[in-house]
DNA sequence: GGAATTTGACCGATC
DNA sequence: GGATCGGTCAAATTC
């Protein structure tokens, strides 16, 4: 996601390109925030003895052990900025997340305060909201971070399995430390191959991607539900070895059909640098944005998939067929609680390339599997998505596609299935309140930065804004809005209260974009304490709905810079009492922010 | 005959 | 400003 309000990064040098995507921790704010203990993820993971976790572990330090499994390690993770989003998981490989600790059980993990902690959990940089909120995961190496087309073309199969526990709302999720999320009903990834998930568990290989988008908690939940209330749903993590063919082949089984939802195709294309034909569908619910593309192999089978935008109803409970990939009635999700709440896709790959079934995906998400060189990997992230710095998409992907052999004649590798949720970047409720979808990126004159453009995804509003960082300070992110919005302020999910509804004007909305996103910037809620921004600030845009504006939000150093943190505090808040503690910290933040 | 799929053309963004 | 590419449209085709 696009850092379109500000950033984490108080590194001001680690990212240059990058930064609108990655954050750095201050340790400035160490001192005023429970979780900002260390002035980077490698910092945590090298520092994670202190972690509960570790509690569990034993003496070694999971990052030690992961760097003697993968050989990559923790060095390697310095080397690369770090992930890009405050919210997600430690810049390593998903053996990292995954891997469990001789005498410890997957399940007593799940079930270990270093899931629930707070100092785990961190907010979206743009969405402000925590990881259980929608969780923008990245089993990012640092530099494992990838543009979300820029999946690896291999998947190590894992599955999760939560602890049994009734299933939860999502809200319910956050509801207190000891409560919060809950890996395997976030993101039930099903795979099939015992082999591979060994390899998986034990490190050995494979990346896995994740990227959990600030907005899905609650959209996990009908998924969740839907799947903890199926006994026979497998999707879980596989605490118990000696099960482990069986319920395999029960996930197998039951998931091998569609993700529930109804999909028509809409297209086809054959796209450069792949051998493999696309197909896109269109999600047949009225008015529903969603929309995935298929690839597949020349032998039929899928070999990617990517989810894009969020449905915007409940899964079609009909056992009518549902789309090319099939249909899978035993998915039906519980109703969503709010009409508007984005239900999951649901997917599930394995590793003998075909799409076997659907869980748990998260909306606005983007989700990666697949193996991955991350310490090859130079990349950045914008607004969720991972771009390597310097080489474009297309070259990058013909690159990796020659890498992988794929192009070369004769040789085609069987690819396994990739499954992204491609919506984190590309829809999302970002700081100011409406939800935007990202269309274009492009480095203009003058600013080597690049600009992620984005468009209010609102139907018929012709509202854009791109966002972009300032050449001369990396921690200053210049929005732009262009455009008057013809619709009030979405709803936010999972949370009724953010301030910045609680401030639009709804009959001037512009006004309300003018103001949102310093609304919701560190310190700035009260705009009295925000000299900077009153400055710089633009007037509030009222009756010239179509002029631009700009906002240019310097960020100080050791301040969390990026807006929607506030929001997120605001909504995550109502839920915990423990973030009682994360309340006071903000508010110290604000304070200090800028002084 | 209707629904779903196919496929060439078109459009907009990027290079 | 043209070429290229990905995504989408919509008529034709198939089921």
């Amino acid at each position: 996601m696009a850092a379109s309000s500000g950033s984490l990064d108080t590194s001001g040098n680690s990212h240059p390109q990058s930064s609108n995507n990655y954050f750095s921790f201050s340790t400035n704010s160490s001192n005023h925030y429970p979780f900002m203990t260390s002035s980077s993820f490698t910092d945590l993971l090298a520092s994670n003895d202190e972690e509960p976790i570790n509690n569990n572990t034993g003496n070694s330090k999971l990052a030690d052990r992961i760097a003697e499994r993968t050989g990559s390690g923790v060095p390697k993770f310095k080397s690369t900025p770090p992930p890009s989003l405050p919210l997600s998981p430690p810049p390593v490989s998903p053996s990292y997340y995954f891997a469990i600790p001789p005498g410890l059980s997957p399940t007593e993990l799940l079930d270990s305060p270093v899931l629930l902690n707070p100092s785990n959990i961190l907010p979206s940089p743009t969405t402000g909201t925590f990881p259980g909120q929608g969780l923008n995961w990245k089993s990012s190496s640092g530099n494992i971070q990838q543009n979300v087309k820029k999946e690896d073309r291999s998947f190590s199969d894992f599955s999760f399995q939560p602890p049994a526990r009734p299933s939860t709302t999502s809200s319910a999720m956050f509801q207190s430390s000891n409560s919060t999320v809950q890996p395997g009903q976030q993101h039930t990834w099903g795979f099939q191959e015992p082999a591979k998930q060994d390899e998986f568990v034990s490190g050995k290989s494979n990346m896995v991607k994740m990227e959990y988008n600030s907005n899905s908690i609650k959209s996990f939940s009908p998924e969740i539900a839907a799947i903890q209330a199926n006994p026979q749903s497998n999707n879980g993590f596989q605490s118990d070895h000696g099960n482990q063919p069986q319920q395999y082949q029960s996930v197998r089984e039951q998931k091998r059909s569609d993700d529930g939802y109804n999909w028509r195709k809409y297209g086809q294309k054959q796209v450069k640098g792949s051998e493999n034909p696309r197909s896109y569908y269109k999600c047949t619910f009225p008015n529903c944005p969603t929309k995935k593309k298929v690839e597949r192999s020349l032998d039929g089978q899928i070999t990617e998939i990517v989810y894009k935008g969020s449905h915007n109803h409940a899964k079609p409970q009909s056992t009518r067929r549902s789309s090319s990939t099939g249909s899978n009635p035993a998915m039906i999700p519980a109703p969503n609680s709010n009409s508007n709440e984005i239900q999951d896709q649901s997917y599930v790959t394995h590793g003998n390339g075909q799409m076997d079934s659907s869980v748990a995906t998260p909306d606005n998400s983007s989700i990666s599997i697949g193996d991955d060189d991350f310490d090859s990997q130079k990349s950045k992230s914008v607004g969720g998505e991972d771009l390597d710095e310097d080489e474009p998409d297309a070259k990058r992907w013909k690159r990796e596609r020659e890498n992988e052999g794929i192009s070369a004649p004769g040789s085609r590798t069987v690819r396994e299935p990739r499954v992204v949720v491609q919506t984190t970047s590309d829809i999302d409720i970002l700081d100011d309140g409406y939800r935007w979808r990202k269309y274009g990126q492009k480095v203009v004159k003058g600013n080597p930065n690049p600009r992620s453009y984005y468009k209010c995804t609102f139907q018929g509003c012709p509202v854009r804004k791109h966002v972009e960082r300032a050449s001369h300070d990396l921690r200053a992110v210049i929005t732009t809005y262009e455009g008057k919005h013809n619709h009030d302020v979405p709803a936010a999910r999972g949370s009724g209260s953010r301030s910045l509804q609680d401030h639009s004007n709804n009959g001037n909305n512009n006004a309300a974009m003018a103001t949102r996103p310093s609304t919701v910037n560190h310190a700035s809620n009260n705009p009295v304490n925000n000299p900077i921004r009153n400055q710089r600030a633009p007037p509030t845009a009222t009756s010239e709905g179509d002029m631009p504006f700009t906002l240019e939000m310097l960020q100080s150093p050791g301040s969390f810079g990026f807006s929607g943190f506030g929001n997120l505090m605001g909504s995550y808040m109502n839920q915990s009492s423990t973030d009682e503690v994360l309340s006071r910290a903000k508010r110290e933040l604000e304070v200090e922010s800028f002084w």
